[in-house]
DNA sequence: TCAAACCTGTAG
DNA sequence: CTACAGGTTTGA
């Protein structure tokens, strides 16, 4: 679920750890760490900066490495509790993880991630890797990063970040969304005879729009989501990137959109309480006062109204 | 070009 | 219990 505004807000707060070194990296879920190097590359290494493409986070580290996470649907970054003993999950869970229960929990104050009892470390339900800091903490002093993603669709691929480009899935995203001029939107855009919400989403044309900011971003413009993005003309075109860049930037400004499992480690967003399509069918569109439409488009809950959206 | 598969929680 | 959700990859 989280696109280029949760990204983004990830991205951003993760920058207060900027400095940290990160002194230990365990692997909870052997899947989620995708390579091409183990995440155990990154011990002992400084992180640098933090920011978002399309929509992945990045952490890039002072020695070249780079941590590119993929998220997919329900990956998310929080804060936690390490503990120095802290046990490799799968193997070598001998010793009895000595140490006091690490107080109420993981995660930011004043905000729950988990939905189920924490385990012994304190830790909530479902995480698959954590990083245990050294140096700039979390908000509450928390000295660990941790990846929770409860359907494990998430990836975190750590390789050089020179080479970033060059990882197969997940490195390869084409320009950014916000970053297109109205010559080369309106090219990408057209560039398929897919749905036009379709190539929106396609994170080989554009990156960092998915299920969600497409149907809002269609909305805005008055598009229909099932035209045919070859016959996009270049004012329909210019009228979609608009929207997009107002509609994202907004949603930035607010954190983004916290449906489904979202929150970013400082806190979720409220962007969804101006959804005017997305997860809303069936009730009156916002603007003409018709029943908002569902269907399905490439496999993808699509909302929409009839009435206002050509 | 499209559908299935990957997963697990939630809603019915 | 089954159906559904969906970003991305993979196979047909």
């Amino acid at each position: 679920m989280p696109e280029l505004p949760e990204a983004e807000t990830i991205a951003a707060d993760l920058r207060i750890l900027a400095g940290a070194t990160i002194t230990a990296a365990v692997t909870l879920h052997p899947p989620t760490a995708a390579g091409p190097l183990p995440l155990s590359a990154l011990e002992g290494e400084r992180i640098a900066s933090t920011y978002r493409r399309g929509k992945c986070v990045v952490i890039g580290l002072e020695g070249g490495l780079a941590l590119l996470a993929s998220l997919r649907m329900t990956g998310q970054f929080l804060f936690g509790r390490g503990e120095a003993g802290t046990p490799p999950a799968g193997e070598a869970a001998g010793r009895p993880a000595a140490g006091k229960p690490a107080g109420p929990g993981a995660g930011s104050p004043g905000a729950r991630p988990a939905a189920g009892p924490p385990d012994a470390r304190g830790w909530p339900p479902h995480v698959r890797a954590a990083f245990l800091l050294d140096g700039p903490r979390g908000p509450a002093g928390e000295d660990a990063l941790l990846y929770r993603d409860i359907r494990t669709f998430g990836r975190l691929y750590v390789a050089p970040a020179a080479e970033l480009d060059r990882l197969h899935p997940a490195g390869a995203a084409a320009a950014d969304a916000l970053s297109l001029s109205e010559d080369d939107f309106h090219r990408r855009l057209s560039s398929s005879r897919a749905p036009v919400k379709t190539v929106m989403m396609d994170q080989s044309v554009m990156g960092g729009i998915g299920n969600i900011y497409a149907t809002e971003i269609l909305f805005a413009a008055g598009i229909s989501p099932g035209r045919t993005a070859s016959g996009i003309s270049r004012p329909e075109s210019d009228r979609i990137r608009r929207a997009a860049r107002e509609i994202l930037a907004e949603a930035i400004a607010r954190r983004g959109s916290t449906v489904e499992n979202y929150r970013a480690p400082l806190g979720p967003g409220t962007y969804q309480e101006l959804h005017r399509a997305y997860g809303r069918a069936g009730l009156p569109c916002p603007r003409c006062g018709r029943p908002l439409q569902r269907a399905v488009i490439a496999g993808r809950g699509t909302v929409w109204c009839p009435g206002c959206q050509k």
